[in-house]
DNA sequence: GTGACATAAAAGTCATACTTTTTAGCGGCG
DNA sequence: CGCCGCTAAAAAGTATGACTTTTATGTCAC
């Protein structure tokens, strides 16, 4: 689920930094590398090498005489992708999850509003259909079809926003969707005035009406925010 | 200016990763160690190892057999701060700086909500404080003074949102403030009228009003995107 | 007690040999 | 004539060992 193995680099990687951001290792320890490569049975070389891409994600400070320090929370690259997943997987998922959701709030309607300017047709399509598709599995139980659908859209109006910023947080959304319906209370149906609410955001994006499209977006920014109780109802 | 040389790493890192994101080496352009190596005089392990973080902002793809592929421009990590800084001090640095800043008036607003909400007295006293600063440096040719007012205001409002994606945003707005004054027209002081909004925030801030936090820094925003042309005058 | 100095520990760098994957070319076979 | 499979080479990936550089720490003289 993770990521495959395609080389020993990747999975060191993938298990050095999960046993860090879970705090298997909390700021402050330090590690040795030759400690490392025994530990994971690799070269030195590849242990370095994993240590640069930790140390370029800001979990690791690398000093000559002393080791490799894990830093503090606050200076991790909390917008790297690959940080975002294992702080997902780990122990403070909820804490996670939180803070994406309101990152969401705050961007995603303004990238509606933007998107109702700049969206092509194309993109106007592709949004409508993806809009249906969610009403057409938002009944009986098609939880993960869903999920698709509702990933592909607000992908889509993040892309249509024409900034590259707010483009780039679609792995992000993605992410906090997927998180909602596999580990959160998401046994029933979506919200029905959630999928009405989609449907109307592309309605109002290929109207080119950028007050409705942010508008309607905040509310449906409003209802994740309710659902993780970080509003009150 | 850019990074201070702690090591060939950091050197070769920074010199390969501005001719990336400068368009000296295009997307598509293949690379190899070996020649990379000669170029920049360093071993193998340390190309490899530059390398190795280039891939992991996803400047870059290295593929056996065929070597270090540039990728396309919508993969780059465009929030890793160091590729913020490559492409501010490269070509595209007003597109770079024209989507910062429609990603601040996207945050910045629902950040001071939320600091409305969580500022701690401290923080309430710190960002007086710089607003207070702003004014009194906003007459008579102090844009330097005036620059790390206004830089540091933005950073608590940032910190006291209490939102730990926000508060990563910190050092993104410091770039666009600085790269604001010291490379666009800016040549006169201040706009008095944003001085006056920022000392309004920080007592709505202090008063707890988040709603009119909200709006205030909606309002420098606004401010922020007229001055580079994006939003009609 | 303080300051200079020596020591050693750990990362940083380099060179080299070897492995693995993958592309591309070549030749055989249908 | 074309397609398929095999082979060979190219480039990254991995391992290892020797050596350099930085720097924390302890020691010794004053």
């Amino acid at each position: 689920m993770t990521t495959q193995a395609q080389g020993l680099h990747t999975h060191v990687l993938d298990a050095l930094g999960l046993a860090i951001t879970t705090g298997e290792y909390p700021p402050g320890s330090v590690l040795r590398t030759d400690e490392l490569a025994q530990r994971f049975s690799v070269s030195r070389t590849v242990v370095r090498e994993v240590v640069r891409v930790l140390e370029s994600m800001h979990l690791v400070e690398s000093r000559r005489r002393v080791g490799v320090t894990v830093r503090a929370t606050e200076q991790w690259n909390v917008y790297d992708p690959r940080v975002i997943r294992w702080r997902l997987a780990g122990t403070d998922r909820p804490r996670q999850l939180r803070s994406l959701t309101v990152l969401r709030s705050a961007v995603e309607p303004v990238a509606a509003g933007l998107a109702a300017v700049h969206a092509t047709p194309e993109q106007c399509r592709e949004l409508t259909e993806q809009a249906l598709g969610m009403v057409a599995t938002s009944r009986g139980r098609q939880l993960e079809a869903y999920l698709v659908h509702d990933i592909a859209f607000h992908r889509v109006v993040l892309n249509a926003s024409g900034n590259e910023m707010f483009a780039r947080l679609g792995d992000v959304v993605a992410e906090v969707l997927t998180g909602r319906t596999h580990h959160q209370v998401m046994f029933e149906d979506p919200d029905p005035a959630a999928v009405t609410l989609h449907v109307q955001v592309a309605e109002a994006v290929r109207g080119r009406d950028a007050v409705r499209a942010e508008e309607l977006t905040r509310q449906i920014a409003v209802g994740a925010l309710r659902e993780l109780d970080i509003l009150a109802p």
